[in-house]
DNA sequence: AAGTAACGTCAACAATGTTGACTTATTTTT
DNA sequence: AAAAATAAGTCAACATTGTTGACGTTACTT
């Protein structure tokens, strides 16, 4: 709560540091897309795509609605990438148990490897950051995270 | 370099600590988007049309070749962006003054406003985030982005 | 004078988002 | 048991934003 005062400037909460993050957050997260990206690319995919496969494979068994819901987006355009990685059978789909209205999505193998060799990039570049900054930085980093989320998102990443 | 090892378990660099950033990083970029992505579509503008605006408030006189190097974009699709704002009279064009050939970016009045009520609850969001985290976390969540950046982008953000 | 660089622009296309309307199962409510 | 609500799929139309390729203009550099 307090702003460290340093000579006579602040040096917590200024505008410039407010805005400094701002703009780093765009650049963190263009860089943290750019090799996914760059491989979906010679697959015919998009982020789209990514997204979802990447949350079917952290939530096996998740529902579409649910999927909707964390991706906030439309039935439609979800259904739209969905169709296609079905199609390429790179995703499974199954009647739900309880409540047979629902469709419960899973990876196929080729799925999995897909998602790995996305996920794969992503994790080095994160691994590599982690160590650069240090293990106090990333509590730091994940705690600022968290805030910027909006508060129903809070602690859906593990 | 070091892990800290806490009981049984790796603390730092685990494969679901780094996958849980790499959801946190998913999760927040979406919170911190939502609101400016909510004012534009009012105004009948997207997210680039406030990136653009963006860096040209950061960066008033800033080259077309130069922003285009920033947002990691095609001289087309950026230009498209650039035609609207010149139009509406949100973005103002001078020819350079070494080099006649570019063309020098200035947000006008109603830029200038647009930019401020985007960016105002950017400013928010982030403020808050930070009072919540505290400074230390601060530090350590700019230490950690400027590291998942690509490296000429870093140091970007002031 | 020739070559290069910085734009602007037209065209065509793809990915991804939207809304609206309609259908089919299945579950829940009444 | 009938009616209503929910989950999901689908078709259509449209907007934003990204791409590549091609071509023209102006101005700087060699």
């Amino acid at each position: 709560m307090d702003s460290k005062v340093h000579g006579n400037t602040l040096l917590f909460l200024t505008d410039e540091q407010i805005r400094g993050g701002i703009e780093a957050m765009f650049f963190a997260y263009q860089g943290f897309t750019s090799e996914p990206d760059q491989i979906l690319r010679d697959y015919g995919y998009g982020r789209a795509h990514h997204r979802a496969i990447h949350f079917i494979e952290r939530h096996p068994g998740i529902t579409v609605s649910r999927l909707i819901t964390i991706l906030g987006v439309s039935k439609q355009s979800l259904n739209r990438v969905l169709r296609k990685l079905i199609l390429d059978q790179l995703i499974e789909v199954r009647a739900g148990e309880q409540d047979k209205r629902t469709r419960q999505l899973f990876l196929t193998e080729t799925g999995t490897y897909l998602e790995k060799k996305l996920s794969d990039t992503q994790r080095r570049r994160m691994r590599t950051a982690y160590r650069a900054a240090g293990p106090e930085a990333v509590a730091g980093f994940r705690r600022v995270l968290e805030n910027i989320m909006d508060p129903p998102f809070r602690d859906s990443a593990s």
